[in-house]
DNA sequence: CTATATGCAAATTCTTTGCAAATCG
DNA sequence: CGATTTGCAAAGAATTTGCATATAG
């Protein structure tokens, strides 16, 4: 599925390669199953359970166990490269580039994750910020609808 | 609502009374637990688990067992009466009015949550979504940050 | 060669469920 | 009273951990 939007897009916004550099500059070991599962998470564009991950890549024929697929989770979580998302009941990883700050747009029917550029929120935290007091840290937009191919 | 803010309220959106009375409407039993539930959430600003609600039930000397706590937490949420909010790796409860649609600023330190009156996103989701086709159904933002008396 | 990462299986934690007893209306 | 709700304890998910072995650098 590739999208051509103008500030959409659904392709991971980090390539393979790229994480992986940015794994070993930050001093982590890329082994064999680091590898596949980058590989895994940046060419999927729905989002997935450490289950669904593991039994994907077991059918593909990758050799892993369960606490590996957890503990990588919980690396690129750390280190910004997945985030979570809450789909319903579900609560998913997805792909997240190190682009920085976006928001997500997910498809209740199949999982497609959207990845929105920009942040339609920021100047209304300024606000919040000012009026409340609080020192506003982080926030996070989750958008869920019907993808168009779902809609069909 | 007698919020002394503008919009932005840290009172829980509706009284006891009325959520066991919206219960009731929807042919639900009120009964002791439920009470005892419903006006702990009302009362407290902060969110909580499910563990800590059946802790400080237990504390304040309500008897009242573990499955009636999620069984009933499940049974506000599904009726619009709680929300659940993610503050880092806790998956929290909080108490959401009937007025309808709003958003929640966490303090990351004491969890208190204000609810926030408006939605700053509903233009920009008019515009995804005739942008990307999909058909949006519902979003969440959660917003974390330091209340003034952590800050201190 | 040494530190890091992995796999397994057991341990934990969190949540749900079956069913008899209690309670609401 | 009859239907709903509750509590318990057991079952089920989901995730983490300890430790011996394998691998990256």
């Amino acid at each position: 599925m590739n999208s051509t939007n103008s500030n959409t897009n659904n392709h991971s916004a980090s390539t393979a390669p790229a994480v992986l550099r940015g794994l070993a500059s930050r001093g982590y070991s890329i082994t064999g199953q680091r590898r596949c599962l980058v590989e895994f998470i940046v060419s999927h564009s729905r989002h997935f359970t450490a289950e669904d991950l593991l039994n994907d890549l077991r059918d593909e024929g990758v050799k892993v166990g369960r606490a590996t697929v957890f503990r990588t989770l919980d690396l690129l979580e750390r280190t910004g490269y997945v985030g979570r998302v809450r789909d319903g009941e579900r609560m998913a990883y997805t792909a997240c580039g190190m682009e920085g700050h976006h928001h997500h747009l997910v498809c209740s029917s199949c999982g497609q994750v959207l990845h929105l550029e920009g942040c339609p929120v920021a100047g209304m935290l300024e606000e919040i910020q000012s009026r409340t007091g609080y020192r506003i840290q982080h926030h996070s937009l989750e958008v869920a609808g019907v993808c168009p191919s779902c809609q069909r």
